[in-house]
DNA sequence: CGCGGGTTATCTCCCTTGAC
DNA sequence: GTCAAGGGAGATAACCCGCG
């Protein structure tokens, strides 16, 4: 018998004396709870300003160095992976929904590219370069200011956003999620199960069983739903894992392929070339020169 | 030479997908 | 939902290369 990681709806709460949630967190408070699945209809906005981790926005995966700006749109799913803050790497998210202003406050003439940005947002958005860190110095300043001027401030900071030019959409391919609820749910119980049990094998037969599923129906709606196959979006949470361990961890390439639940190299390394255009020992020498 | 780590070739099997 | 075909994923093994 399987255990099924129930899905998880997150309520967001504001801040006190607020009307949007903003949370800052370090070394010392690191009680965040966005490490497992889950989505919400506020829109989220992420900076880590060092360190690295894993990210999943919807049915993209990617692995970040170097902090990590990030707004994520109303109910998109999401799973942060950033690996226990040291030193003064500093996590700061801030939330809100989409109508904390007013139903029709985004409506006004003088908002119309933060409405395009929101819009855009659905499909999660990573900023780059000066961007990220402009921005990012502007978000954590937020920090010390008042209710009010917290407020006008992160209006500052989403009509920057909405001016930044380095940025990349991570869910272009087009994550559909059913509006019932049920499909909502179906959707997140095999993206758990998979971030739980990556490191094994999983059969086809196994995970569609999991969500009550023939295999072909379940390789259906998984791909109508991700864009991708099943087997590929394993694949990629694979790849992205070993890509974390090889810049992170001083393992072979040998153990750094089984603990990213690859059962042998050739196939690993095949897949990694595919995947990021270069073999894991070239990928991981590049690194060695870029740091020394 | 033998050995360990990494890469490439090839064959089998099961995942994916189209037809019904 | 079932069935079946084809193609991609995964296993096996041969190969390459640097090192003691």
């Amino acid at each position: 018998m399987v255990k099924i990681s129930k899905p998880s709806f997150e309520k967001v709460d504001p801040s006190f004396g607020s009307s949007f949630s903003f949370k800052s967190f370090n070394q010392e408070n690191q009680n965040r709870n966005h490490t497992f699945w889950h989505y919400h209809p506020e829109i989220e906005l992420v900076y880590v300003n060092g360190g690295s981790g894993k990210r999943q926005i919807g049915s993209h995966i990617s692995y970040y160095q170097h902090g990590d700006l990030i707004l994520i749109g109303s109910n998109l799913p999401h799973c942060g992976f950033t690996d226990s803050l040291t030193d003064n790497d500093k996590e700061t998210v801030i939330q809100f929904s989409p109508d904390f202003l007013g139903k029709n406050f985004w409506e006004i003439p003088e908002m119309r590219n933060v409405r395009v940005l929101l819009e855009r947002a659905k499909n999660g958005i990573v900023f780059h370069g000066e961007d990220k860190n402009l921005i990012g110095e502007k978000i954590e300043a937020l920090s010390s200011l008042t209710n009010y001027k917290r407020l006008l401030g992160l209006l500052d900071v989403l009509n920057m956003l909405e001016n930044a030019k380095d940025f990349t959409l991570l869910n272009a391919e087009g994550f559909v999620l059913d509006t019932e609820l049920e499909d909502h749910n179906r959707i997140n119980v095999i993206f758990n199960f998979v971030k739980n049990e990556f490191k094994r094998n999983i059969a086809l037969e196994e995970i569609a069983d999991v969500v009550s599923m023939t295999v072909p129906a379940f390789c259906r709606y998984f791909k109508k739903t991700t864009g991708k196959t099943f087997v590929q979006f394993v694949n990629e949470y694979r790849l992205v894992h070993a890509a974390k361990l090889l810049h992170e961890k001083q393992i072979s390439i040998t153990d750094v392929c089984f603990e990213s639940g690859f059962n042998n190299f050739s196939h690993f390394n095949k897949q990694f070339k595919k995947f990021t255009g270069k073999s894991p020992s070239v990928y991981r020498n590049e690194i060695k020169f870029a740091v020394s």
